[in-house]
DNA sequence: AGCACGCCGACT
DNA sequence: GTCGGCGTGCTC
């Protein structure tokens, strides 16, 4: 009889807790509440044992089981693999698998609706209220001015509500009723009737087939399909073979801002089959439930960004991972998975297919292609369009306007002229990147990170891009009072501003993060350029993926440089496939289009890959150095970061691991020095870091199991730090 | 991480 | 005299 259970909770400390099984139905993945400390956590059951390392009599019992389906064991070893090779603690890997309303221990309690209402006169109650207490007399006044007040309302109203109505109800003022249910409104958006599906193309077709051969099986795809050449149709013609054998689709994408977009158009072809989109911006009770629909089989398709790659699916198919290269599968802190890592995990461990699917593959993925370990297939026509000429404008020899050649100043007036739209690329957002005196040279640094302070003219700030502190900007030199304070650089908003004065007709739509706050806001912007109301995008990023838009006819690259100046040996790889990305927003459609890249390098081998639109040359080059230098993918990488208030125990901490990594003595394991980070501080934390290689995966695995535990303390460390596998950024 | 206990400064 | 600062200690 087994009468303890181990249970894993969101807790930084090792687990798992035991606890003793009351009466409750414990099964090893069920979800259950307990008490921990002075508090109730969810927690999720591992195993089920019959002795304890723990005094019986320290036992706490399960109080109750959550009333919803225990996970499976194929879900339990997810987590058991990302808590392991990403080194997480367990519990917490789990409690960021389940959608958050599963992490209270009331969850599905019968929360019978409760209302309030008078049950005698007010002036007794009134009487009572105390001068000072506002929150009460908030809740008098909501209780005068409806007939009735529920229990959700009324907390809203005043936090301290459920107390004080408690006391008013034993005080006999108001009385308290099951409220009537109201109705669930429900209305689903009927759609138009399915979208015929468009005839493959040859390339597509055969893309397809062979993919679909390889369906019930494990199998890793690399679709290298050129920016136009129709990916998604692919996705699309598989998606509905595996939707036909009655199996369940993962599709994942990397930016929340796509998702509304692909969703539609997924619905579109498949107006039966049911979708569900998961993503970060959902409403609690909104992703519990279609993370239900989706661990129930009854949702076919599940599309959503990293975080979708941890839901349960009975009956999976087939993985896609649409524009895999995207840096943004890799989550940045807490725990740091690589969403596309796990989707080749997932699939194999589901014996289904996974398709990564990109114009420009990490090279990661292209190497394995290369090396064919994994599967390839390439479109490589544009069947809706011409491939942009891509033009390079030497920018040595001249004087800009603000950040503009006189080139692309005219390029952009002829755009115009034509009634065609054009957008201006400039991965840098703020007006200036840096506030200068030119008098002595003194400039706006951020005073809690070794960081400069981005000069904002909208909101006449000055912003730091890493902690988000922000000033007002000052009018004069700090250091030697000189008035004549410049912005140095460009930024988007400076661009923006240089494009109203220059181009006085032009309409000018600014896309950035900082433009894009609002709600909505994004998917407004994207209706307003498809319908033609804006002439040129001034934009970073945020427009350079996955949009369509069909008047888009040339296309200008700002500032591109700087990343060229980087130390991360990434950086190459990342400003090809951000130049690819963004040229090929430049002539869909019928109409050619062109590319204008400012540039002081114009024969820089990124910049002539970029002119070439040749992906596999240029990979083949950075695989050659890679593997000459020795960088990934030809070994893995771990980062050990820390930061601290105090530099020296940051870098004491540092050193202390460094050392105890030397006394494991692993042949298989390159230990680097401790060097600061790039951005040395932020946030008024100091940062440094420990870079690790390995020559596999196994033996980075095998060596952080070991290494790991020796840096875990027994007391709290003043030194904030966390292991970093995989790294995207050093 | 929470959330407690515990021992020293500015205020109803 | 208290309210409240965050140092350190524990959670099956």
């Amino acid at each position: 009889m087994m009468t303890i259970a181990r249970v894993e909770l969101d807790v930084p400390i090792p687990g798992p807790f035991d606890y003793a099984i009351g009466d409750a139905a414990v099964v090893v993945g069920a979800l259950v509440a307990v008490p921990f400390g002075r508090r109730r956590q969810v927690g999720v059951v591992t195993a089920l044992a019959e002795t304890s390392a723990i005094d019986r009599s320290r036992l706490k019992c399960i109080e109750r089981v959550l009333p919803i389906e225990p996970l499976t064991a194929d879900t339990l070893a997810l987590a058991a693999f990302c808590a392991e090779y990403y080194r997480h603690p367990l519990g917490q890997v789990l409690s960021i698998m389940l959608p958050t309303m599963l992490r209270k221990p009331d969850y599905g309690k019968r929360m019978r609706a409760w209302e309030y209402r008078f049950s005698a006169d007010a002036s007794e109650l009134e009487a009572s209220i105390k001068p000072r207490a506002t929150g009460q007399r908030r809740l008098l006044q909501a209780l005068q001015n409806a007939e009735a007040l529920d229990a959700v309302q009324a907390r809203l109203i005043y936090a301290g509500a459920p107390r004080v109505l408690r006391e008013w109800v034993d005080k006999g003022w108001i009385e308290k009723r099951a409220a009537r249910s109201k109705s669930a409104a429900s209305s689903k958006i009927s759609s138009l009737g399915p979208a015929a599906p468009p005839e493959l193309t040859d390339e597509q077709q055969q893309a397809v087939d062979a993919i679909s051969n390889t369906l019930g099986s494990f199998a890793p795809w690399l679709l290298y399909g050129v920016t136009g050449s129709g990916k998604t149709e692919v996705y699309l013609s598989l998606i509905e073979r595996v939707a036909a054998s009655g199996r369940q689709t993962l599709l994942l994408v990397p930016e929340i801002n796509l998702t509304p977009q692909l969703e539609a158009r997924v619905q579109d072809r498949f107006p039966d089959l049911e979708i569900v989109s998961l993503h970060s911006g959902l409403a609690e009770g909104e992703r519990l439930s279609r993370w239900q629909k989706a661990r129930n089989g009854q949702a076919m398709i599940v599309l959503g960004t990293r975080l979708a790659v941890f839901t349960p699916l009975p009956r999976l198919g087939l993985v896609i991972v649409d524009e895999e290269h995207d840096a943004s599968f890799k989550q940045a802190e807490g725990l740091r998975y690589h969403a596309r890592d796990l989707a080749v995990y997932v699939a194999k461990s589901a014996s289904v297919p996974v398709l990564l699917g990109s114009a420009t593959p990490s090279l990661e993925t292209y190497a394995n292609a290369i090396e064919k370990r994994y599967r390839s297939t390439s479109l490589t026509l544009r069947p809706s369009a011409e491939a942009p000429t891509v033009e390079f404008i030497d920018v040595r020899k001249q004087i800009l306007d603000h950040g503009l050649s006189a080139e692309a100043l005219a390029a952009i007036s002829d755009c115009i002229g034509r009634a065609e739209q054009c957008l201006v690329y400039i991965n840098r957002r703020g007006f200036a990147p840096v506030l200068l005196c030119r008098a002595c040279g003194w400039m706006a640094q951020c005073q809690r990170c070794s960081a400069r302070l981005t000069l904002h003219s909208r909101s006449l700030k000055l912003k730091c891009h890493y902690c988000g502190h922000e000033e007002r900007i000052q009018r004069a030199c700090p250091d030697c009072g000189n008035q004549d304070l410049q912005g140095l650089g460009q930024g988007t908003q400076r661009v923006e501003e240089a494009l109203r004065t220059r181009l006085a007709d032009a309409r000018v739509l600014r896309v950035d993060s900082d433009s894009t706050r609002r709600r909505n806001a994004f998917a407004e912007m994207r209706n307003q350029i498809r319908s033609e109301q804006v002439d040129v995008l001034v934009g970073t990023q945020m427009l350079a993926k996955g949009h369509d838009f069909p008047k888009l006819t040339l296309v200008v690259i700002l500032g591109a440089d700087y990343a060229l100046y980087s130390s991360d040996y990434r950086a190459g790889e990342r400003l090809f496939q951000q130049l690819m990305q963004v040229a090929g927003r430049a002539g869909r459609a019928d109409l050619p289009g062109r590319v204008l890249v400012q540039t002081e390098f114009p024969s820089h081998p990124v910049y002539q890959a970029l002119a070439r639109q040749d992906f596999s040359a240029y990979a083949a080059d950075l695989l050659a150095e890679r593997r000459h230098s020795g960088f990934p993918p030809y070994v893995y990488q771990a980062v050990l970061r820390a930061e601290a208030h105090r530099e020296d125990q940051m870098w004491s901490f540092l050193r202390d691991a460094a050392s105890k990594a030397a006394s494991l003595v692993d042949a298989n394991v390159t230990v680097y020095d401790c060097v600061p980070a790039p951005i040395f501080r932020v946030a008024g934390r100091y940062r440094g870091q420990l870079l690790l290689q390995a020559g596999s995966r196994a033996a980075m695995r095998h060596f952080l199991a070991r290494w790991h535990p020796m840096l875990i303390t027994p007391k709290a460390s003043p030194v904030r730090w966390i292991i970093d596998v995989d790294p995207v950024e050093l």
